[in-house]
DNA sequence: GATTTTGTTACTTATAAAGTTACATATTCA
DNA sequence: TGAATATGTAACTTTATAAGTAACAAAATC
């Protein structure tokens, strides 16, 4: 497949969102992402549902956030994206009978699901109003140390 | 793209080869793979190359071991395929120019990168040959630390 | 010299995101 | 009310990359 970039993607889009008051429509948005409206409606259409930005139809409508920015993490925005397959790497097969194949699977994805679990910690303990806050989140992890 | 699977493919072949001391031809792989000799070739020439397995041609000819599992970190046999593209998310552009968009690539990639050095640290701590001694691995983690 | 087997190139297929097109539906404005 | 503006959504095409396939030269064995 091709590379998935739909969480920078709408992390910029969020970024954006929070710096004006009046709704940015798809048009607008496809503008940004260099990319048309439909694919951004499509994209968005997550972020609606999990209630981090709303759209209003017609004249002045657009997309407007639905919630502060701090109280959004990456791990809630990736989510909201449906958790899209991180991996470009996998096992061979689904139930393969050979002791051999099983015993290569598990060690493939043991590797796998312990660098999933510290990628979703990173994306969980960083907000998205803090990617705009350089050194925040060197401070927050100082603090966490102590 | 489709899953890449090479990963637990070639430590199934390598496992399977550790149980025999003739031989075993591309066909007969590709036979276990459930694939066809030329992709079974192409997949493991890298492994050739790094020295792990050998490739003898003409009749009795085929692959063999070249190196004790036990020397062979799951690491290695990553990098023997030339270290293939990790994962299935990524940027959003090469080089952004808005500042916002710059700070959303930046945040998926320290999750990524984060992600990368656990898939990395757990290929370096486990050898082929672990992968067919049960607890062994455990074992290695409890003794780490003590 | 016939057979077997690797090494390698070139081409096709499969898969999933991205990209595109089209249009129904809802809202605003004149 | 009717024209214009936007979203919501479905269907289709394009793109990128591993997998899969075919073909054949080169090398080794019988």
């Amino acid at each position: 497949m091709r590379t998935d970039s739909r969480l920078p993607r709408v992390l910029h889009v969020l970024l954006h969102l929070d710096q004006t008051e009046d709704p940015v429509t798809s048009d607008q948005i496809g503008k940004m992402l260099n990319t048309n409206p439909s694919l951004v409606r499509r994209t968005m259409a997550g972020l609606r549902e999990a209630g981090f930005v709303g759209a209003t139809k017609g004249h002045g409508g657009g997309w407007v956030l639905a919630k502060s920015l701090d109280s959004i993490s990456l791990a809630e925005v990736y989510a909201a994206l449906g958790s899209p397959q991180l991996f470009a790497v996998g096992q061979s097969a689904d139930a393969p009978t050979c002791l051999l194949e099983q015993a290569a699977n598990r060690a493939t994805s043991a590797a796998l699901k312990a660098a999933r679990e510290t990628f979703q910690e990173k994306l969980g303990q960083v907000t998205v109003a803090d990617l705009v806050r350089p050194h925040a989140q060197e401070i927050r992890e100082h603090q966490e140390k102590l």
